[in-house]
DNA sequence: CGATGATATTCAAAAAATCGCATACAATAG
DNA sequence: CTATTGTATGCGATTTTTTGAATATCATCG
């Protein structure tokens, strides 16, 4: 595999050039969350979604933690999020439209947004 | 063909997603290139170019403009300069190393260097 | 221990991208 | 008009990506 500089930058926009991998930023943009929320808001099947995951963790954009049975996905280099921006904007569009909460099972999700704000 | 705003930002992306592409828009970052100059710093082959450049053409990135038999290309939205530099920088490399300057027969190559500077 | 729920990985078929070759086209020279 | 030069496009073989289905793993509960 060759690496040159346009190499380097090649892989990060392949690792970009999927929709679902771009939802996908875009729901960790608001925070951690676990697969099974991503499945819940894009309506994919969980096996899929792994995998997208697994491109975007291979290109280094996100990492993963095991609390329990779930496993909580963030992005570890917010200038990810930026090159979405950039993108966005070139594209003619101000807003991702895209639903942020879905209810799943996870017990983050389960827990109530009341004891949620009080930090419990 | 689905039309979203992620579709939209990996169609861009899709784009950017290989080397000779980036190093193309590279090239034009200086200014217009005829394709004869771009074929000659990359050392590829002019079919091949030509096909790249479509694609970033078609992308809208660059445009074309004809001056006798020579077409020179430039680019349009310079936003797509700034998704390269963030993409670098994100990929740990500081410059580009690209030969910018190539011994192609078209007039522009072939003027002195002197005499445009002179403007000529 | 076995069962269950959450997630990851493997495999294969379908779809798309890559890249060389041949050819078409436009402009100019003769 | 014909030949030549610079460039574009079409076609096909190869490689890569996508996507679903099956299976594996890992933590927890009983």
């Amino acid at each position: 595999m060759k690496n040159t500089t346009a190499d380097k930058q090649a892989r990060l926009f392949k690792a970009l050039m999927h929709p679902v991998r771009i939802q996908i930023l875009e729901i960790l943009r608001n925070g951690e969350a676990c697969v099974c929320h991503i499945e819940a808001i894009l309506g994919l099947r969980q096996a899929y979604v792994s995998q997208q995951l697994a491109v975007l963790r291979r290109a280094g954009f996100i990492s993963d933690r095991r609390e329990g049975p779930n496993i909580y996905y963030r992005i570890i280099r917010h200038e990810v999020l930026d090159l979405l921006d950039m993108a966005r904007a070139l594209a003619g569009e101000s807003e991702s439209t895209l639903p942020l909460s879905a209810g799943c099972s996870c017990p983050r999700c389960a827990t109530p947004i009341v004891l949620l704000e009080r930090g419990v």
